[in-house]
DNA sequence: CCGTATCCCATTCGATACTG
DNA sequence: CAGTATCGAATGGGATACGG
């Protein structure tokens, strides 16, 4: 009788799941750019360079410390740039590499992609709320 | 002195955020096609149809659960459609919509990027990471 | 074979308050 | 202005076991 049946199966398949994430890092790069926040900074720096505070205002719904996580994370990954101008009050801008830039187009696309087909969406949303319901 | 600065400026702010985000539903949509699960099943169904089985199977880390979840809430925004074969073990097949492959194509073409760049991003990861160190 | 239902832990995220 | 620190609520998501 082993003392080893369910338990060591389980081991087994998270071993086996991370190696299998380690082969394939696309998914993890993937799932970060996936990111709601990645997404709407990376539009919103599109048009050009931003203060921490504009982007703030531009985005209207991020909490200070989403922000400042996924610039840093973006910063990380080389996707964009932090500027300081240490002139009086502070001065902070963040920039596209050219690395950001290239998916910014992308995550454009996606984004004006959602702006064309909401109706769409919306209305085969309550299409099938009225059958199930 | 009025009973009422911070509490109902916070009151105030929340009810012109939820106006804000009622009037631009994009972010709503953006936020679910940004969803990890979304990118990886869209991605999957790209070539064509595919049974339950065969996306578990190829999604490789997605539980039951995530994958059910996952192609309810994409069949009910239009974008797959199910289709349920009664035979003795019950056969059922998703698909594309042609909404859905629509938005296929921009997703793959994330997946690409992030393929193509993550050498890069790599390389920006560790660069940074010995900075900071 | 194709799910659904439940439990439950970990992470995420937002709100708030405080610092350089 | 540009963050950081902390807390609590909400959510995500895996494991498991069971129904059709």
């Amino acid at each position: 009788m082993a003392t080893t049946t369910a338990a060591q199966r389980r081991e087994q398949a998270r071993v086996e799941y991370d190696a299998f994430l380690k082969n394939c890092p696309t998914n993890q790069l993937l799932d970060r750019i996936s990111d709601k926040w990645v997404g709407l900074v990376v539009s919103a720096l599109a048009t050009g360079p931003m203060r921490y505070s504009d982007l703030g205002r531009k985005i209207a719904g991020v909490s200070p410390k989403m922000l400042t996580q996924t610039l840093r994370s973006l910063e990380r990954d080389g996707l964009l740039t932090r500027t300081v101008t240490p002139s009086v009050p502070v001065r902070v801008d963040y920039e596209l590499t050219p690395l950001g830039a290239s998916l910014s187009g992308l995550l454009s696309a996606v984004k004006d992609w959602a702006e064309t087909h909401f109706d769409e969406v919306h209305r085969a949303r309550e299409a099938h709320d009225a059958e199930t319901a």
